[in-house]
DNA sequence: CGCCATAATATTGCATACGATTTCACCTGT
DNA sequence: ACAGGTGAAATCGTATGCAATATTATGGCG
């Protein structure tokens, strides 16, 4: 478990340490530092992060909530292994949400919203010109943080939590069964899809990020593996 | 406090409690015997249930992730009080997500569904016959859980899952702001739906969805209360 | 040599304890 | 009579302890 904190939490005059646990653990498992499968030990966590298992307990219940994390009774919290399924209801989900969201920012942007987004472009576009894991990690997460600028930018707080959910969801999908690593034509789709917000123009940007989440779930490999598949990997 | 619990948890084999005591609660507030704003203590819950502020703070936290508490630090958990702009966003969020369901309904619907569905139908004819507070609140429950088969039959668990949300929702809403207390004309609207999903029809069952969200909404007053309201309030 | 039964260990579920914060009642002073 | 302050009671946040369950190690047996 590298989280790298090995103090207490020296941050913030803001209480509730729960949702603090909470955030640094979603992270970790966003940008794959915690893999799909890795145990979280209540214990161990508590141990980490200065904090008795009570705190520790209640972050894993809201991780497990938002699907991030699979508890099972008197065995303990994983970091979920979402299925080839579940893969397809989130990005179905994502198909169905998003346009709306779309729509309602183009009705409700402002300049100060256009310029936030063309903030987050930049910062896509420093990772990509960067190499490493790490610069990666930071790709996923910028790309993700996109969508989730398009939510708050739609004005509505239940679909933003929605999509909040549905964004970490993927990046554990295209962790588990992401083929190419990143989609990096992913950054120029995001500008036009700005550029759509900036004229107001709804249809073209619904038209566009239906093509992006497709792009997105096309370099997936979400092949059923059943039947044939049981052979192949007897074979091997 | 009137749960109908007066002793210990009697059903049933399933454990997790802290996930019984949640659905009591939220049985309590989507059909009114809890009203917005009803405060929820750990303790008292707790004796209620026969269980410690452990569990019944799991319960809290559950529902509170739900939009249907209001967790306040160090005062407690409320009844959610939703505002007019919340009421709202569920709308909103409701009009995007439910033609997806009709169309993904339509695709997949069984003939066991559409006999749950006829089911159900004939479960709200039944409350609607009758009188009483009583048969009131079962009719409103009945109603939102229409919708929440349709989330079912659509057969993608996230979205049952956002469903499940802006149902119970929808129904804090309704205690707050309905006007005439029961859509009743409700129950034509979904035979409708039904039908148009048995014919797998999916332009007209989504047709039907938007104008039946639209007759829920026109049910319930959500003008806005600031500005001139405040002279009134001050006249009065 | 492998397999199953059993004991030791670790981890979770839940209750309880205690300090901290809020709420409420009462009282005093103006 | 009322405003504001003070103290008691209630409630919450968190740590810790104990019983129950799962996991791992150990040893006997086929």
């Amino acid at each position: 478990m590298n989280l790298q904190t090995p103090f207490a939490l020296p941050d913030s005059e803001a209480d509730d340490r729960a949702q603090l646990i909470r955030d640094r653990l979603r992270d970790a498992i966003v940008d794959r530092r915690l893999g799909p499968g890795t145990k979280l030990s209540e214990g161990e966590v508590g141990a980490i992060f200065n904090v008795s298992r009570t705190v520790v307990r209640a972050a894993l219940q809201m991780l497990s909530f938002e699907g991030l994390v699979r508890s099972e009774r008197n065995r303990g919290a994983f970091v979920a292994n979402p299925t080839i399924e579940e893969a397809r209801q989130v990005f179905a989900s994502r198909r169905l949400i998003e346009p709306g969201l779309v729509a309602a920012a183009c009705e409700r942007v402002t300049v100060s919203d256009i310029s936030a987004f063309r903030n987050q472009l930049e910062k896509e576009a420093g990772f990509l010109s960067q190499r490493g894991p790490s610069a990666r990690r930071s790709e996923i997460k910028a790309s993700g943080d996109f969508h989730l600028l398009l939510a708050a930018a739609a004005g509505n707080a239940i679909l933003q939590r929605f999509m909040e959910e549905l964004v970490a969801r993927s990046s554990l999908v295209i962790a588990l069964y992401g083929r190419s690593g990143v989609s990096s034509c992913g950054h120029s789709e995001h500008m036009a899809i700005v550029d759509a917000l900036e004229r107001r123009d709804v249809p073209t940007g619904q038209e566009l990020i239906i093509h992006h989440i497709g792009h997105i779930e096309a370099d997936l490999d979400l092949r059923t593996t059943d039947g044939l598949a049981l052979k192949d990997a007897l074979g091997i």
